[in-house]
This record gives C-alpha cells, sequence and structure tokens, in this order.
RNA sequence: GCAUCCGUAGCUCAAUUGGAUAGAGCUUCUGACUUCGGAUCAGAAGGUUGCAGGUUCAAGUCCUGCCGGAUGCACCA
C-alpha cells in the first residue's frame, strides 16, 4: 500500500479511537498544495471538529495522540486553524519506488469492490454523417470507460445509435424518389444527407410530401418487407462510416444496441405506465406529470409561464401513436437493468439534454422503485465547441465540421509539424521519412482528443488548431515529446532497461525527490479522476508530472552519471514512461517511441 | 417569464468540490555546459476571481440580489 494510503489508514483508525460515532471514511489525506506544507495534508479534521462545536486544534491534538505513522512520515504537524501536516520520510518513498519499479504496482490500487458501470456515449445518427459534436461525448465517454477499466470496474460501453424514428419517413421517399446510385457509391453519407435536405426542404413547402414521407414511416413501422430492407441497407452504409472514425479514433464499444432494438418494448411499457398511473393521456399523447413530491422550483416536470407553475410533462406517446427517446431511454434502462445489473449507468451526452435525463431518471424511479434504488443514473454532460469568433464551431461556408475531415484535417496539420522539426535536425538525428505520417497520425489524433478532455468538461471551449498542436504548454505534442524523450534513453541504454539490479534507491537531487514524490499521485489522480467523472484532471496531472520530468532531466544527467544514482536516475525515468503511458492510454492516446 | 450552466491575467484555460500566498500556457523581456533529444529548462512581468451584500476559523467555490453570455421549456433526438 502507498504510504498516504497508510498514513490516512492510521488517520482514521485515530479519529475512530477520539470519536467512537464518528463516519471516518470522510477523514482523507491529500497532496499538499504548498511543498512548504508538506508532502500531504489532511483539513477533514476541521469539519468534524465543526459538526461537534468542538475546537478543531484541540481534537487534532487528541487524534495526534493516537497517531502512529512513525514508519512513513516525520512527526506529524498540527498547522492553522486545524491542518494536519504530514512530511514523507525519504525512506518511505524510496520503499514506494522500489516496489513499483519491481513492476509491483504502478502508483495505483484496482478498486477494493469492483462496480459494473454502464457507459453510454457517442450515439451517431444513421444516414447523417458524425460531426464535431460527437467529438466530446466519444472522447469523454471512451476515456471513462478507460479509467473504470484501469481501476478495475466492470464496464459495459454501449453506443445507442440513433438509427430509428421519424427522420427515416424522409429519408425513405427521398431513396425511391431521387436517389442517385453512383452518388450513393462515391459516398453514401452524402448521398444520404442530401436527400434528407432535399425532402425535409420539400416537406416544411409542402403538407402532402409530409403526408407522404409519414406514410413511408408507417409502412416501416409495420414491417413492410421494401422498407425494411432499404432501412437496413442505410444502416449498413452508417455502420461503415462509424466503424471507420471509431477505427481511427481508437474507439471500441462492447455493444451497439440502437433505438430500434427497444421498439418492440415501447408498447408495453406505455401501457405499464397508464395501468400504474404514472401516465396519463393528454391532448391525445400520453404523458407522464408531475406527482408533486418536489418543490416547484426543483421539479423538472413543471415550468413558469408568466408566475404561474404549469404541467411540462415527459411525453412518451405522441398523438398520432408513435413513441418517442423518452420511451425508448426508459425501455433501455429497463434493459440494461435486467440484462447486466449495474450499480451505475453513465451517460455522456451534452447538457441541453440535462432536463430531459432528469425526467427520464425521476420517471424511472417512480416506474420501478427498487430497481432504481440500486442503480446510480448519472448524465455526465459537457459544454459546447466554438470557433476562434466565439460562436458555435463551423467550417468558413458555415456549415457544421465533420468528423472525418476534422481528423483528415489535425493529421495534415500535425504531418507539417513533424516535417518542419525533422528538417531542422541534422540528417544523423533526422528520423526516416517514411516514419513521418504514423507520427502525424498519434500527434494529430491525440492532439485533437487532448484538447477536448483538458478543459472542464461543463464549459465551453474555443477549438484551436494552433493551440492544440503547440508543442509547449499543456498539448497532446510536449506529452509525446517527454514520453519520447525518456524512450531514447532506454534505447542508448537497452542492457539497463527494464527493472532496478541493486536494492535500493537513492534520491538527493531536488528534483528527482520532486518527480518521485509526484509519481506517488498518480492513484489519488486516478480515482478523482473516475470519481468525479473528468478526465481532465488526469491531464493536468500529467502535464505537471511531464514538467517534473522535463525539469529532473534537465538538471540530473542520467546515463553520464554513476553507480546508484545513475540506476536510481534509469528506474525514475522508467516509472515515469510507464505511468506517462498509461496515463495517455487512460485517456485514449496513443504514444510515440520516438518522434 | 422561469429553470440550468457559465463569467478567473490582454488571449486560451486550471484550481482535486469550503482550505493556507488563485496556478499554467500563449504574448513581452532576460538567461541556460558546443544539448543523456533545445518539440527542453530557469527567471521576470501580468489579478479587487462580473458587481453588491451575506454565511464562518476559512469563499473563485455556498446563500441572496443585480449585470452580462449560452442553453432548455408538449409530441425531433
Amino acid at each position: 500500500m502507498l504510504p498516504h494510503k497508510q498514513i490516512e489508514s492510521r488517520l482514521q483508525q485515530a479519529v475512530r479511537a477520539v470519536l467512537p460515532d464518528a463516519d471516518v471514511s470522510s477523514v482523507l489525506v491529500r497532496p499538499s498544495s504548498d511543498s512548504k506544507f508538506g508532502d500531504y495534508q489532511s483539513n477533514t479534521l476541521m469539519s468534524l471538529a465543526k459538526a461537534r462545536k468542538m475546537n478543531p486544534r484541540q481534537l487534532a491534538t487528541d487524534v495526534l495522540s493516537k497517531l502512529d505513522v512513525d514508519e512513513w512520515a516525520e512527526k506529524p504537524e498540527i498547522a492553522g486553524a486545524g491542518f494536519l501536516n504530514f512530511r514523507l520520510k525519504p525512506s518511505a518513498l524510496a520503499k514506494a519506488l522500489e516496489s513499483a519499479a519491481r513492476g509491483e504496482h504502478l502508483f495505483f490500487d484496482q478498486a477494493p469492490q469492483p462496480k459494473t458501470v454502464v457507459v453510454d456515449f457517442s450515439s451517431p445518427n444513421v444516414a447523417k454523417p458524425m460531426h464535431v459534436g460527437h467529438i466530446r461525448s466519444t472522447g469523454i465517454g471512451d476515456a471513462l470507460q478507460r479509467l473504470f477499466r484501469l481501476m478495475g470496474h466492470h464496464v459495459i460501453s454501449d453506443n445507442h445509435i440513433g438509427d430509428w424514428g421519424t427522420q427515416f419517413g424522409k429519408l425513405l421517399l427521398g431513396w425511391k424518389q431521387i436517389l442517385d446510385r453512383s452518388a450513393l457509391e462515391k459516398d453514401a453519407i452524402a448521398e444520404l444527407e442530401r436527400l434528407y435536405k432535399v425532402i425535409n426542404a420539400e416537406c416544411d413547402a409542402n403538407p402532402g410530401r409530409l403526408e407522404e414521407a409519414k406514410q413511408e414511416l408507417v409502412k416501416l413501422q409495420a414491417g413492410d418487407p421494401g422498407n425494411t430492407a432499404i432501412w437496413q441497407e442505410m444502416i449498413q452504409l452508417s455502420e461503415k462510416q462509424f466503424d471507420n472514425i471509431y477505427g481511427r479514433l481508437g474507439v471500441k464499444f462492447d455493444h451497439a444496441l440502437g433505438e430500434s432494438f427497444y421498439n418492440p418494448k415501447l408498447g408495453n411499457i406505455v401501457a405499464d405506465l397508464l395501468a400504474r398511473g404514472i401516465a396519463r393521456e393528454s391532448e391525445g399523447a400520453v404523458a407522464v406529470f408531475s406527482d408533486g413530491s418536489l418543490p416547484p422550483k426543483e421539479d423538472p416536470f413543471l415550468v413558469n409561464r408568466d408566475g404561474e407553475w404549469v404541467p411540462d410533462p415527459a411525453l412518451i406517446r405522441k398523438s398520432d401513436g408513435g413513441f418517442n427517446y423518452m420511451t425508448t431511454d426508459l425501455a433501455t434502462i429497463d434493459y440494461r437493468i435486467q440484462t447486466w445489473s449495474p450499480q451505475e449507468i453513465i451517460y455522456v451526452v451534452d447538457d441541453r439534454q440535462s432536463m430531459h435525463f432528469k425526467k427520464l431518471f425521476l420517471t424511472f424511479a417512480r416506474w420501478q422503485p427498487e430497481a432504481a434504488k440500486r442503480v446510480k443514473m448519472v448524465h455526465v454532460g459537457f459544454g459546447k465547441i466554438m470557433g476562434e469568433d466565439g460562436k458555435p464551431f463551423k467550417t468558413r461556408s458555415g456549415d457544421t465540421v465533420k468528423l472525418d475531415e476534422l481528423l483528415e484535417e489535425a493529421e495534415e496539420r500535425a504531418f507539417e509539424v513533424v516535417k518542419a522539426k525533422q528538417l531542422e535536425r541534422t540528417e544523423s538525428e533526422r528520423l526516416p521519412a517514411n516514419l513521418w505520417p504514423e507520427i502525424a497520425r498519434v500527434v494529430g489524433i491525440g492532439a485533437v482528443k487532448y484538447a477536448d478532455l483538458l478543459p472542464n468538461r461543463q464549459s465551453d471551449y474555443v477549438f484551436s488548431w494552433d493551440k492544440m498542436l503547440a508543442l509547449q504548454g499543456n498539448t497532446a505534442p510536449y506529452l509525446l515529446y517527454a514520453y519520447a524523450r525518456i524512450r531514447s534513453i532506454f534505447r542508448k541504454n537497452a542492457e539497463q532497461a527494464s527493472g532496478l539490479s541493486s536494492s535500493s534507491l537513492v534520491l538527493s537531487a531536488l528534483e528527482e525527490i520532486a518527480l518521485a514524490k509526484y509519481l506517488l499521485n498518480f492513484g489519488q489522480t486516478l480515482e478523482a479522476a473516475a470519481d468525479e467523472y473528468r478526465p481532465n484532471f488526469l491531464c493536468n496531472y500529467l502535464y505537471e508530472l511531464a514538467g517534473k520530468f522535463n525539469s529532473f532531466f534537465e538538471n540530473c544527467p542520467v546515463l553520464k552519471s554513476e553507480g546508484a544514482t545513475r540506476e536510481s536516475r534509469l528506474a525514475l525515468c522508467d516509472l515515469t514512461a510507464k505511468v506517462l503511458k498509461q496515463g495517455l492510454n487512460a485517456l485514449g492516446i496513443e504514444t510515440l517511441e520516438q518522434m
């Protein structure tokens, strides 16, 4: 167990000894905000004292008298209003690094009680191109599924594809009447998009066309063989696009159960909700209304119009008899609980749908109260991607940016950067030109993903090619460079690339110690990122780690040093590389041995 | 109108959810062994955290009221 975990565990014991009835799970030890306060701090005693109207410094003194952390830390100090500060013993630090160098751990522990977690993300629509809007859901969702897996949880990722719904009426009409076969073969998604746009415009102008489209939809829903065959072909064509993009992004799903999968279950769900009195008919539709259990301000089923709270129900059946996404989402939760019994279901969907998810979760809890108690349902929302003009990110002509074109541009721009840097080097230092495209691919895709994961997910962020591909600052290229630099040491020193032959590490330089201590924080960062569904914690950690490594690298010669110092420094390099690689991998970003 | 999210250095963003002197990068300026990979490092400059109150040992973070922005409010997802 890592030293700060040992300290935390001992501290919890000491608190329990002083306050037998206290909830010690809230007593935490965290890295200090400033090294002058030691390496780790606990501020939780202050809130415990406050809740009991005790003097926090007195409580700290009492706890301290019961606390034995001699094995890992110097004598703890009480500071300020009641902070407990811990300074790590050099022996404890060395021991933690030695066990990591022996391959016993990489500064994190697996979750003691693994959860089953369903992660729902990406959710593209059939017959439409994937666009920038899909980066965030796909990138954050993939990072979360990787993070949870790394922590030892059982993850089920599910891509809830939009393969059913009213858009197919228009698409079927377009397919039958204005399809251009050669265009379909050339670029299927572009042609399907064209069909939809043309028919959609016609429907807006002409109610007759809209009726025709509706009839096609009714036929599809009734199982008409011709329309079903066309629908299936559209899905197949779309799947090619999805596979291509997910392949480029390195994103994998355990399941891709689209909306159509749930279609046969929807009628029964509506009937059941009606029978239980949870839903009722209204204006020809079937809807779920407020049950009055929440104050109006917090009730998502109410909205204030001109000073009066009026119903804002969740529709589960339209007045034309069709179902909508609320119905499908209820069926989806039901299916997931029945099939996988998860403790947690996470939806990575943009923030505009937060109201929908509030209604969805509350409706499900009313429908299946017992099942709802056993599963935590979370909407992990995120903000928009803006252009550098501060408006939503669009192409120069004002269209939405397509994801495949964006990835293409990322690789092209990265290639220009790679090429420029290679040409700056002498010929002997330059990498063969046939390696450049692969380097550009990893840098370009990594840069897009990293730039998207770095901002706090709830805020909008400005998309900037120059910033994400910048070679300095908090970017993917900076991190990849730090990794490649380390790997280069081991190419020159292949015989010592793994393990530590002597038994103990020596750490003396300030930069060595700072780097070593920071490595120990990897696990807490992973836990915080997973607990809060915020991959950006990990981004910032890796950036700091790379910075500390670069600082160490400038000041502490590795290959030119000798004996135990040399071995210790090699071990530090190796561990830093492993943490960088593992961390970037958890973000879905590949690494390069040279660049 | 009501609800949700947001407002932090000239710009782009952090701040481990109430902790100690609000941190990075870009930009500007200064410096680093003829470089274990200079796509690097060290330093300087840059702040009344939109405004005004409140809560407490402690507020960028919580509460109230304003100002400004984004989003959502019945059959699209």
